[in-house]
DNA sequence: TGGCCTATTTTTTTT
DNA sequence: AAATAGGCCA
């Protein structure tokens, strides 16, 4: 009898079993996309586990509890029986730290917030901070303060740093009060789960190497997308006995934007002198051709180490390159082709995927694989429990749950209506701020509170005495628990007042699901099921883990959430200027990158078949635009495409030698391939502060200091118009002031702005022809959004001061 | 006070 | 298109 272990071992590649086998001492493992990283993973465990080490003394942290879920069966297939602990660090730190809850001034019923959650509390600590809040969004200083969290600051470190904008410095004052109002909560946000947990390892050494003696194989998934913060616990279970294996590949990192530093990597190998590196090169997924274009994309990365990526996998299809005319022809066109892949038996739907930079794309998609009975799956865009009166509920749990938890207790004092209005709420608030009080103990002594009126105070006693009666049931039976709830509060009715006709959204099927989930969390939990398990695990999934491999439906997903994953065919939809790489990164070349490596993400989900696609015409916001072709595109090789123009051969699309753009005769360079320089941020494009890099930044930076102009005409800046040079190539004739512009605008046209249609035609003495957009405003502020044909892009013009001419009326 | 209407702004990505 | 904020009326 052969030794089964042997033979597992005999699947492996060199490399791999190499990562397999080194279990002590720490490790790194660079793993390109496809390369077999999770069977390593999983192997891996499964030989700690043969080699005798005890289930619990291995740690598997990852970032999906669906990588999680899928390591601990594959796992479990491996070495049945001994269930190791796989989970996301997110919960990780939950779990731990509700029995460190006390050390960190917090109850061990703690509530964790939600992103609303979160936002609701920080913007009353904004308005308790006093800060001037005209140039900063509260999305802004939430962030900031995300990445202070992120990089381990805590407030008072704050104090003797030099920050870095006034964003920065305004979320540092905000910062404090913020935290002091989570902890009067009994609350965290998502960040203090890592950041409460890096402390509490770093402040209490006993703890610490108690939990590193438990924890003696860490292992981490994912590494690249790590924060300082998550660094931190990886590093701090990992000082004793330093078994640390770390699996990542730098250039699948798309989550800085939620504090990933991609110098973890570095700091690992500064703490850990003897780490042992292995990569992991050899592509088992995708054919030779879809790497070949996914590798000529990264290489324009500049901030990277340069890998081979190859297989042996024999050639086969080209990847697509595909031009629709719109994005419902893009959606159809997909739809149709998945279709008759599926009814020609070559293909099962779950062969698909769809994959969108922002899942506003998914709209379109939805309806065409709606319309053709496609069977689908999408990572939600609405999710589940971010729904109104799924949030209503929960926040009743929540409150039940932790009677501290004021956000919760604002959101559903006044639901169902009961006649409690935002001043009472206000005064009650602010009594309980005085008296050092949360907000329930304030509504407890409601009659005592200045301007309360008797009345409304009645009401709010009423209210009161409902919440305890349902907190004596709060130790009961979820499914018990909540339908007494809907119940009590006349949730039920109040929804079923209110309900719509539409179908698609059915608040009291929402609740009806809430009850079942319910139900299915008691059968999961029989002993030691509980209301805080219950919110936590609602607080740490996200719908993306709900995915299901096993039924037979496309996927469609946003680009992010598709990492981990694999298809046979992989549409990637909307490969256009500004929404990949999205307008938001356009400004540093780090961002640039970080849409770039989303892209090969994407590229290299593809085992079979790719195609990459765009259309002309696209809705944005709602409103029709006419898009341009992603310059990542024209980074690709074009030999290795088959592309296809469905229609409207409007040449948009990198053909050989053939870009007709309209800029080009203003751009004597040869090649778009040498460009990518302009990708760099000394740039003289990029240092002017001129919008997006080549080709169609320049152009507009050359037409707007032509014009002299930024995009917001109406109110015109003449220091501006005095930005020297640099515009010779389209001749002195064609340049004017400033002056010379607001005379002729200050004429307007005589046509009154109300007589303007979307999607008319309309000439510019100064950007000739282009369509409206959009419209907005009325009267003399009445503007328009037009897109020229000269330059693709979009202008906004105050129509009653704008000399237009009308070409041609709406279609 | 509260509900409703209108106007404006927004939208990247997720634990 | 959809969500939010602000304004107005019952």
């Amino acid at each position: 009898m052969t030794d089964p272990w042997k033979a597992q071992l005999a699947g492996l590649t060199e490399a791999q079993r190499q990562a397999v086998e080194h279990t002590s001492g720490p490790l790194l493992i660079l793993a390109g996309p496809g390369s077999g990283k999770t069977r390593v993973i999983t192997h891996r465990v499964a030989c700690l586990l043969r080699q005798g080490v005890p289930s619990r003394a291995i740690l598997a942290l990852t970032f999906t509890n669906k990588a999680a879920q899928e390591m601990q069966a594959r796992v479990a297939r491996l070495v049945p029986g001994q269930p190791v602990w796989m989970g996301t660090f997110h919960r990780f730190c939950a779990q731990r730290l509700r029995h460190y809850a006390s050390l960190l001034g917090l109850q061990p019923n703690y509530s964790i917030y939600d992103t609303s959650d979160a936002k609701a509390a920080l913007k009353v600590a904004i308005e308790q901070s006093r800060v001037s809040t005209s140039h900063v969004t509260p999305e802004q200083i939430g962030s900031a303060i995300s990445r202070f969290k992120n990089r381990l600051l805590l407030p008072e470190d704050l104090a003797d740093r030099r920050l870095e904008s006034s964003r920065e410095t305004i979320a540092a004052r905000v910062y404090p009060i913020y935290r002091q109002s989570l902890l009067q909560a009994n609350a965290v946000d998502f960040d203090d789960l890592l950041l409460h947990m890096a402390c509490l390892l770093r402040d209490y050494p006993d703890l610490r190497s108690e939990l590193d003696a438990r924890y003696q194989y860490v292992m981490v998934d994912e590494y690249q997308d790590t924060n300082l913060a998550q660094y931190a616990i990886a590093r701090g279970l990992s000082i004793d006995s330093p078994n640390l294996a770390v699996v990542g590949d730098p250039d699948q990192s798309i989550y800085s934007w939620r504090g990933a530093d991609r110098r973890n990597v570095l700091q690992l190998e500064q703490d850990y002198p003897e780490l042992t590196t292995i990569r992991l090169e050899e592509n088992f997924r995708s054919t030779p051709a879809i790497l070949r274009a996914a590798d000529a994309l990264i290489r324009h990365n500049r901030q990277r180490k340069h890998k081979t990526l190859w297989t042996h996998r024999p050639e086969a299809a080209a990847v697509r390159l595909v031009q629709y005319a719109s994005d419902l022809e893009e959606a159809e066109g997909i739809a149709d082709a998945i279709a008759s892949a599926v009814q020609s038996g070559q293909r099962r739907y779950s062969d698909f995927a769809v994959c969108y930079r922002i899942s506003a794309l998914s709209r379109t998609l939805e309806m065409a694989m709606r319309s053709r009975v496609i069977p689908y799956y999408i990572a939600r865009g609405v999710e589940f429990y971010q729904r109104k009166e799924i949030k209503d509920v929960l926040a009743y749990l929540h409150l039940l749950n932790n009677p501290q938890h004021d956000v919760a207790l604002r959101r559903i004092i006044n639901v169902p209506v009961r006649g409690i209005g935002a001043k009472t709420v206000d005064r009650l608030q602010a009594y309980a701020q005085e008296h050092g009080v949360y907000l329930l103990a304030a509504c407890r002594q409601a009659g005592l509170v200045p301007g309360i009126p008797p009345r409304t105070a009645g009401l709010v006693a009423r209210f009161v005495a409902m919440y305890d009666r349902l907190s004596i049931k709060s130790a009961a039976p979820l499914e018990d628990l909540l339908r007494e709830l809907l119940d009590e509060t006349k949730l039920r009715e109040y929804y079923e007042a209110q309900q719509d006709e539409d179908a698609d959204n059915n608040p009291v099927a929402n609740l009806d699901e809430l009850v079942s989930a319910a139900v299915e969390f008691d059968a999961r939990h029989p002993q030691d099921g509980s209301l805080e398990k219950f919110l936590e695990e609602v607080a740490l999934v996200s719908d993306t883990d709900e995915w299901d491999g096993e039924s037979d439906r496309v996927s469609l997903m946003t680009l992010h959430a598709a990492k981990g994953l694999e298809f046979p065919c992989v549409f990637i939809v909307a490969v256009e200027q500004d929404t990949l790489p999205h307008s938001r990164s356009r400004e540093s070349s780090e961002e640039l990158e970080e849409e770039r490596r989303l892209l090969f993400v994407g590229m290299t989900r593809a085992i079979d078949q790719l195609q990459l696609s765009v259309a002309r015409r696209r809705l944005v916001r709602g409103a029709p635009r006419i898009v341009a072709p992603s310059h990542f595109l024209f980074e690709l090789p074009r030999d290795e495409f088959e592309v296809i123009e469905t229609q409207d051969p409007a040449r948009f699309m990198p053909r050989s030698g053939d870009w007709d753009l309209p800029d080009r005769q203003w751009n004597d360079e040869p090649d778009f391939i040498q460009h990518d320089a302009m990708d760099e941020s000394d740039s003289p494009v990029q240092r002017a502060g001129l919008g997006s890099p080549w080709p169609l930044g320049i152009h507009a930076a050359r037409v707007r200091q032509a014009a002299g102009l930024e995009e917001d005409q109406s109110e015109l800046h003449p220091s501006k118009s005095t930005r020297p040079g640099r515009i010779s190539r389209r001749g002195p004739s064609t340049m004017k002031t400033a002056a010379d512009l607001l005379r002729e605008q200050q004429q307007g046209s005589g046509v009154p702005p109300e007589a303007y249609q979307v999607g008319m035609v309309v000439s510019h003495p100064r950007y000739g022809s282009g369509r409206i957009q959009t419209l907005s405003g009325a009267g003399l502020k009445r503007t328009a959004e037009i897109v020229f044909f000269s330059d693709n892009l979009p202008h906004r013009f105050v129509l009653a001061l704008t000399p237009l001419t009308i070409e041609e009326q709406a279609e």
